[in-house]
DNA sequence: ACGTTATAGTTACAATTGAAACCAATTGCA
DNA sequence: TGCAATTGGTTTCAATTGTAACTATAACGT
């Protein structure tokens, strides 16, 4: 048990960061531990990593995607799209074909096996999101949303 | 400009994640924005990791600690903090002894060169952090402090 | 005092990730 | 047309990271 600690500078003269109170820091913190939590829940029952999830969360909303529009509605770059699809699609959770009218793209959707792990899985995610926001007031949920919404939003 | 797309089920059949309105990846995104953009500060001027820049700033607040008590104050695994530390203290950032009364552990403190660099990037990561608040009316920057104080909280 | 267990920190090796180069198909345009 | 530039996607190689094993020292219990 670390007590307090003797500052190393009690003046002034650095002004050190308080990592604890230092929004950027704080952030990473949160999100890491929310977003592990997640994962270990589909990570043990099922072999698959978040990118991958998240792959396959944006196919159960939109049918027929190319893998630049996945790497577009993921934030993940497009090489990390390219390995997440050749796992799933090796997996069998994803069919690939391709474009009719431009074969450099592919056509991209849940296998029959992939909405099935994605029935499973959605719940389990939305379960814990439920679990954070609970530990807010109804208040508190309402100015999150409006926060994140602003720090999210492009234009600055 | 792929504008809206037919959802791929629009009976509740499967009940797809919105990725954009699930709020651990909405916090996956913000985190991974701002600590990127923070990084980019210190990464171009300084050769230094962001992890490295985080045992510099505990070692500016509390001088003296060993590698276990920097791994603690920054939720790095101690296997990231060694390699951080053999980094800094390779390019003369940080000096390292040997605790009298026991011989495993480390004594860190940063050297004239890491406290030289400590003053110059300590103000940036402020900065930006200021640049981030500055977003939000004073109102919503209390409540974004509220919120992250409870969900960070270690007792559920 | 002596053997067992625990702690601090490093090393080694595998797995993951990032950046650049690359290939193939398509588009733009002289 | 034909050829340069662009786009979609994959591959390759290096760098980073994660996990487990390891070394050295210290603490504990008898």
């Amino acid at each position: 048990m670390p007590a307090t600690r003797k500052p190393a500078h009690i003046d002034a003269e650095h002004a050190p960061l308080q990592l604890e109170h230092f929004l950027p820091y704080r952030l990473s913190i949160l999100s890491n531990t929310v977003s592990q939590t997640i994962a270990m829940d589909y990570q043990s029952r099922y072999d698959i990593s978040m990118t991958e999830w998240r792959v396959m969360a944006v196919l159960a909303r939109f049918e027929g995607l190319s893998a630049r529009e996945v790497a577009e509605r993921t934030a993940m770059d497009k090489v990390a799209v390219s390995r997440a699809l050749s796992r799933l699609v090796a997996a069998g959770r994803v069919d690939r074909t391709t474009h009719d009218n431009d074969k450099r793209r592919s056509v991209l959707q849940l296998s029959a096996a992939g909405w099935t792990m994605h029935d499973e899985v959605a719940p389990m995610a939305r379960a814990r999101e439920r679990e954070l926001l609970a530990r807010l007031d109804p208040e508190e949920r309402v100015w999150l949303t409006r926060i994140l919404d602003k720090l999210l939003s492009k234009s600055h």
